[in-house]
DNA sequence: CCCGTGACCGACT
DNA sequence: CAGTCGGCCACGG
């Protein structure tokens, strides 16, 4: 479970959308971020940026597949409180700059 | 097939 | 600047 065949292979059972949200988020690299609306475009699907983020909810392969490095398009993160706190930790933890408790949406950062 | 749900977004009070 | 609102969409019941 590390290449993104791997991803692939143990998402067989789910839908091509779902394959395609995973896959992108594989990719985003350490130290860096992307936001739910930016996958929706990966994928072909630039007004699904909603459905994007139901389906990182239910990440099957945390932490694999690294979803925190998902955040809103303000930089925030969402959901329940103190998973979004998680979350920001872990960010910021892999050197993203943050303030107020949202992540400096820099285009060097921001893939 | 319709309906509710939600880690969203941008425009507009 | 903080809320609200309508639009969007995959998924499950």
């Amino acid at each position: 479970m590390r290449t993104e065949q791997d991803v692939i292979r143990y998402l067989s059972d789910y839908s091509d959308f779902e394959k395609a949200v995973y896959v992108a988020t594989f990719r985003i690299p350490y130290g860096k971020v992307s936001t739910y609306q930016k996958i929706a475009r990966k994928i072909g699907e630039p007004d699904a940026m909603r459905a994007v983020a139901n389906t990182l909810h239910n990440n099957p392969l945390y932490p694999i597949v690294p979803c925190w490095r998902v955040v809103r398009s303000d930089g925030g993160f969402g959901g329940e409180a103190k998973a979004a706190a998680e979350r920001r930790e872990r960010v910021e933890n892999e050197g993203v700059p943050t303030a107020d408790g949202k992540v400096l949406m820099t285009d060097d950062i921001v893939v």
